[in-house]
DNA sequence: GGAAATGATGTAAACGTTTTCATTTTCATA
DNA sequence: TATGAAAATGAAAACGTTTACATCATTTCC
């Protein structure tokens, strides 16, 4: 079966005996029009199952109502539920969104910008590894394309942002540790402190355990791909081991577990854990993952709504911060008082 | 800072000195060019940046290299991944990837169904419900709108599909539980048994059962939203309860663990549970979870070259069926002797 | 009852490309 | 050098919309 032409402004014209410009302007409504002409207009437009042509109405407007988004990967569930929320909030407003990944590859990430630039998005909501040094931002900005950063939080007030407070959100994660009772703490971070996320944690965990008095906590970096077991040999090995551990997102927390397990060291019995994104397998698991939750869904509407608003140029920059929440867990227990 | 007009092929050719139908021709390839000419042209395309507008060029077509999928939802991380794998041929290929999805509602399956038309992409990549009786594939047959189905498997040959073998897959399940040993045995599936992918699951279980001339095993359906251990309770309450457990995919059986795990029942202690998609946090979990898997990224990648092929019409509609495997995982033990 | 204002609709240009067809240039051959 | 085929390029139409402007019909007001 070939798909048969589709109608056109024209075919809807010639049926209902007006010219093509009465029909659009009843499509798009906010011009006065005969309430009989319209409504034989409609008709037809039913009739013929007639639907404006995204092409010919985008080109003519100069815009394609669309917005791009750059993500690391949707592997990673705050991500994807990130995009369902842009997803939601664009479908009622009756935009179209084009989604690409880096896969965490500056290259990667390039060229997928440049792929949305040359499909003439109005906007862009694009997370970044690194928001305050960035040649992908850079090139945006020199391009003049409009963007909101998402995820990420940038030094530069007119960079628009849709976040959480990091920072603050690393802090908490010191505060629940400590809460129970650990004094020896460490936090596990991703291939990168090349990142502007796990940073801001680390630095907001680092504050908040100085403020506290206790020693300035370990930091392991632990590749995402590699056995994080090895990584993690080194810290675990010492005596005087740390017995409270934040990873700077869920899913590199499950692989810790997992990686200190194969150690032969229990969670929470020896060590306990906190991630940050409160992915909802975290929920499911046993023992249910601690986490510092971000509302995922939400910030990708929001992020969305803002983008909108720059667009329309009806409000300027905002660096806007949802809060966080912390969500305890088994795998975060008193600390062992001999410990 | 307002983005500023960008180069058309007019600006190129102006500053060039040809004519646009000289430039496009470079842009394009295939066409007779004296070589000087098209290094000019190459050059004042690199010096002002230019890249062809999407929207004309579409229009112009009569095209939008574009594809549309529709999928239940991207928090499963089986779709996450089919669509990095969609996308990662798509960007191969220079088409662009719009991405849907229901939310397993038919009301907003045939909402961003009629989206994706009204955004004239090429052709679609659907996961439905139920392939089997379906309206939104009526529509999209009446509207001649090519498609691929994607992890369904259609009744009709000339509705081109790629998806696993989803009875062969129900089987395995079956004789990797029973090859532990089990003979009680019991399968968990969603809200529905209005999904083929359960029913063909269900049915090649049920037959792999049979044939070990063991006991039908009972069906339980559970929501996914609901607390999956009041369904459970049912069957486990009752003596000569199940000690195999198919659940009819992987974030299923995470729940169905959790739900075990209320009612007091160790996984594989007391209760073996394989799964079915193969997402990596199976694997990451204590105990890890045994499952049937699905190539997702390749299955994705096929897909999109399928759709492909159809476009151009250079293959009829071919019902792909990918080879699934089975992961061991913990969560599937042995059964006790004495059970 | 006529002028002016208002309301409804039509005409045509424009958006940036691709492509058909016509035209010019090139170059080998007679 | 004249001829013509082949190669290179240009002119212009078309894709389906939106919208400024023009036009026609209707009402309103004196």
């Amino acid at each position: 079966m070939k798909s048969q032409p589709r109608p056109t402004l024209h075919d809807v014209a010639a049926q209902a005996g007006v010219s093509i410009a009465t029909v659009s302007r009843v499509l798009n409504g906010g011009a006065r029009i005969r309430p009989e002409t319209a409504q034989r207009v409609q008709e037809v437009v039913r009739a013929l199952g007639f639907r404006p042509n995204r092409m010919g109405r985008d080109l003519r407007r100069g815009q394609s109502r669309a917005v791009g988004v750059l993500l690391p990967t949707l592997a990673n569930p705050v991500f994807a539920d990130s995009v369902s929320g842009i997803q939601e909030a664009a479908r009622e407003a009756g935009w179209t969104v084009l989604i690409t990944s880096s896969d965490y590859d500056p290259a990667q990430e390039r060229a997928a910008m440049e792929g949305l630039l040359a499909e003439r998005v109005a906007g862009l909501i694009v997370t970044v590894a690194d928001a305050e040094r960035s040649p992908t931002l850079d090139a945006l900005d020199e391009a003049g394309q409009p963007y909101v950063l998402f995820h990420n939080e940038s030094p530069f007030p007119e960079r628009a942002s849709v976040a959480v407070d990091n920072e603050a959100a690393g802090a908490d994660a010191a505060r629940a540790l400590i809460a129970q009772g650990h004094r020896r703490l460490a936090m596990v971070a991703g291939r990168f402190l090349a990142s502007d996320r796990s940073r801001r944690r680390h630095r907001g965990f680092m504050q908040a355990v100085a403020q506290a008095g206790l020693p300035a906590p370990a930091l392991i970096e632990a590749d995402f791909n590699a056995e994080a077991a090895a990584a993690l040999g080194g810290v675990f090995t010492a005596s005087g081991r740390p017995t409270g551990l934040f990873c700077s997102n869920d899913l590199l927390a499950l692989r810790t577990i997992a990686g200190l397990r194969a150690l032969g060291l229990a969670v929470p019995g020896d060590v306990s854990v906190i991630g940050m994104d409160g992915i909802n397998v975290g929920q499911l698991i046993s023992p249910s993952l601690a986490s510092i939750v971000q509302p995922a869904r939400e910030m990708g509407r929001r992020a969305f709504l803002h983008l909108l608003a720059r667009l329309a140029e009806a409000s300027p920059p905002a660096q806007i911060r949802l809060s966080h929440r912390y969500r305890p867990g088994q795998s975060l227990a008193a600390a062992t008082p001999q410990e």
